[in-house]
DNA sequence: CCCATAGCTTAAAGGAAACGTAAGCTTAAA
DNA sequence: TTTAAGCTTACGTTTCCTTTAAGCTATGGG
């Protein structure tokens, strides 16, 4: 499979290093710019980028400037990177040719999530259907079936119960499930995972028996 | 194999000394920084560091101030260790970049298996599945097969008993083995080794005699 | 062959981790 | 503003693991 590339513009350095962290585990070419002009370059140098994160907040030219100028050479997919209520804007950007948001801060299963539906959608990423121990997840209509019937699973449960199948037959400390579940300025009680695994294994009937409890250690899921 | 290269910074001495002793054993180059500034020094003169191991609670500068300078200039991997119950609320916000966590005190085989995991992940370690006398253990799954059917271990057994295999054909004294699979600052009785052995060795069938006592010295692990 | 020492076994106390329930909080919808 | 849903936290309960203690057995030197 090809490496695909995608830019992240951002002028901190720490959210720039974080996305590139995160996609790059993801097996793609992850390249970086502080600033517009600096990205608009870059996105003209190299060829084929595949999709651009885009952040909204940056001194001198902000993101939505960022946008029209790519806009008019290119209508590669972008992503905007928002703060918490920054959202007034989103129609205006639909308008101009956004094609995602995520608001900060986001978790890395969300960071991956939304490249993946953006690729998907323009055709150049793989099946979004897994199946494990009778549980089949469908990440486009965002739905889980159990031995065929649906079951209903809130955000969270959702992206819990992905993630244990993404890793299944691998031990997963809680410390590890916090940092890649939840978002990345989450700080709080492992407990927490316990409460949701309940719920998740209550939900899935019989074949939540797959979530295994490793004593003193943490997770797994195990078809 | 190349020599990795990891840097401990801690203002203890006596921590540094036992990261450092723990590791070298383990066939890393260590690297010791008595406080933030000189590890930053060091990062910056050396090249291709592999892992940071960096205290939380350090004078002048802490280690939270450390990681977000180190961050600004690099991705490398990055285990923070803490004391048991040390104040969490700073934690928020700076949690960003952080790879792992090791919570003192800490058993040598945490460390190594921490550091271990760490490097696997950025891909520049080795495979973590072993074997010995029919018996297999698989780290990433916490998992233990003998003759191919898997082996409900708890959490000091299977430490145990990697230990003993990777010290494969070594007499292992009483001591030697408190020191390195139990925490640092564990002081019990001898005869708990005892104990696990037993449940080990009945746990394990006839491979379980591969554990070998030698007689006024401790135990030896021979295939 | 006996004794001293080291190791083995068993059971039970104690502790730590995980579970289950419910209440509090936050966010999104009506 | 009210309502509802989901997320998080708190806490008592339960389960499981670790360690200790005590008696027993094996080993090897005298």
């Amino acid at each position: 499979m090809e490496e695909l590339k995608v830019l992240i513009v951002d002028d901190e350095e720490r959210m720039r290093k974080l996305v590139n962290d995160f996609l790059t585990a993801k097996g793609f070419k992850v390249l970086e710019a502080a600033d517009g002009e600096e990205a608009i370059d870059l996105f003209c140098a190299e060829k084929d980028i595949a999709l651009i994160l885009l952040d909204v907040m940056m001194p001198k030219m902000n993101g939505w400037e960022v946008l029209k100028a790519i806009r008019k050479i290119s209508k590669v997919p972008i992503i905007m990177l928002t703060a918490r209520g920054e959202e007034q804007d989103e129609l205006q950007g639909f308008k101009l040719g956004v094609d995602e948001y995520i608001t900060k801060p986001f978790s890395p299963k969300i960071l991956t999530a939304r490249v993946d539906a953006i690729l998907r959608r323009t055709g150049r990423s793989k099946s979004d259907v897994t199946e494990a121990a009778g549980i089949t997840i469908d990440k486009t209509a965002h739905e889980v079936r159990v031995d065929g019937k649906t079951v209903d699973l809130s955000y969270k449960e959702f992206e819990l119960l992905d993630y244990f199948i993404q890793n299944k037959g691998i031990a997963l400390s809680r410390e590890n499930i916090l940092n890649n579940v939840w978002d990345y300025d989450y700080f709080g009680d492992a407990r927490t995972i316990d409460t949701h695994v309940k719920k998740l294994r209550a939900k899935l009937g019989p074949s939540g028996e797959a979530i295994k409890t490793i004593w003193g250690m943490g997770y797994k899921f195990e078809a």
